[in-house]
DNA sequence: CGAATCCTTGAACACCTTCAACAGGGGTGG
DNA sequence: CCACCCCTGTTGAAGGTGTTCAAGGATTCG
């Protein structure tokens, strides 16, 4: 599904990455932001060598450097339960941003981890800071991506401490097409980059759950799936299911929004 | 429980507010920062009249002007399904700010409502960044305190997802703990300012539920509790149940971790 | 081709919820 | 000040939703 053209070539990695060219601009960071700030900004990011499926960006217990924007791929991010089980705490598509909740302890607690080939900038984080004083707008716009991120965990807590397991497999489905639809893929048809595994985990939901609900769901004919490939046939009607409350588009852009 | 003497009075409404004697400030946003821009802060930082139990701070939908620190008392964040159903995101108390979910669109999506007579702080949003061309230290300071409310959130995420309800229950006792003790109140004994039904709602459980778990507890002698006092028994073992985790207490301080 | 992994399906069970009834405070009004 | 009422919290029994256990099928990759 990535798209190539976005991938940097291993040769070209560490080599300077065209904010002014990525057709994420305006789902990322430097929203609304003009060519001199983009060109500071432009600066200080990276961008890494693609990593492979299952590779991971950080892992738990990491020392904090710096934040990660995804250019092509998806990552999934999770923590681990002391008794080692893991708890996937989101799915993140180019565009977003992953690496802010380290910020405070300057220590990663979740792990991030390419579910298929990944492309990352890197955003050095005290680099980041500096450019503060010289672009007013840029702790503000990183505000907002935060910000935004914690309406996606409150709307997963309510996915988890109220809603059915069917709602919460909808909602999930229903997210992940707005979110690809942003990105300029149909919001129909895609592909799932995470395994059923992923996704229970995700939902708080056996495996074998989530199985049951896609043949069920296809049984009532809201959607066709085999294996990684889904097609939403009644999307009205997952909507429904789902408990809709799709959030506003939020116009004033940033990262989309995540279930 | 709150310190009476922190409590402003309704004529008082509206004064500057003294964050250099406020016994919280090491809890709140002015971390670590100087005399010179602790009265910048206190500039812009007013004292609002105290809510009475059940008040709200903020409603659903409201437009976001102001953050605010809990100064005495407690709140609860919560925020609504489509079909009307209350899910809480959080208890706030004293020195732990509310509001930051709202930035990103300008609109609050949770409301805030006093548990019991309750002191904030507010902090016009506006003004406040336009003081972070002048205390450079803010916009970080921010940024922590937003991203540890991450970090709790994937704690909750955590106990909603993977733990079962004796664990759920016993986490939550446990963090409480922590966090009236950072606030220089017993950690072995403390007040319930929320009800069993807020309990259940936060922790993803029937009120039912959480009424056996406590006379459960009970009998296990890991506390007693009544109404709403509780008394931690056996603090070493309700951290076993809760599957301990508790945070390394984050020396760089900033808002108490909550669970 | 074989192994490993992922996904699906079935059946029994467990945990928690739901429904229901009751107890105990706390507040209000008589 | 007492009586009453409402709300919150407690306890019991039945029921359901999702889990766990188990096995078989599909897909990928060496």
């Amino acid at each position: 599904m990535p798209n190539d053209a976005l991938i940097a070539r291993p040769d070209l990695a560490r080599i300077k990455v065209a904010c002014t060219n990525c057709t994420l601009y305006q789902l990322c960071l430097p929203v609304g932001m003009g060519d001199p700030e983009l060109a500071l900004l432009e600066d200080i990011i990276k961008v890494k060598r693609p990593l492979a499926r299952s590779q991971h960006l950080y892992q738990m217990g990491d020392s904090f450097t710096s934040l990660y924007a995804v250019r092509s791929g998806s990552l999934k991010t999770y923590a681990l339960t002391e008794d080692g089980r893991e708890q996937v705490t989101g799915f993140h598509l180019p565009g977003e941003l992953v690496g802010l909740d380290a910020i405070s302890s300057e220590r990663h607690h979740c792990a991030a981890r390419a579910l298929e080939t990944t492309s990352v900038c890197e955003i050095p984080f005290d680099r980041f800071e500096d450019l503060w004083v010289r672009i007013p707008s840029l702790p503000h716009q990183l505000l907002r991506v935060m910000s935004k991120e914690m309406r996606h965990d409150q709307t997963l807590l309510m996915l988890l401490g109220k809603k059915a397991a069917e709602e919460r497999l909808a909602a999930f489905l229903v997210n992940l097409a707005g979110r690809f639809g942003q990105r300029g893929f149909s919001s129909r048809e895609y592909n799932l980059s995470m395994s059923r595994n992923d996704i229970g985990n995700y939902l708080g939901l056996a495996v074998e759950t989530v199985s049951r609900l896609f043949t069920h769901f296809q049984e009532l004919n809201l959607l066709n799936v085999h294996r990684k490939s889904v097609q939403l046939l009644d999307l009205p009607a997952l909507q429904a299911l789902a408990g809709v409350s799709e959030p506003p588009p939020d116009t004033r852009a940033g990262q989309g929004g995540r279930v």
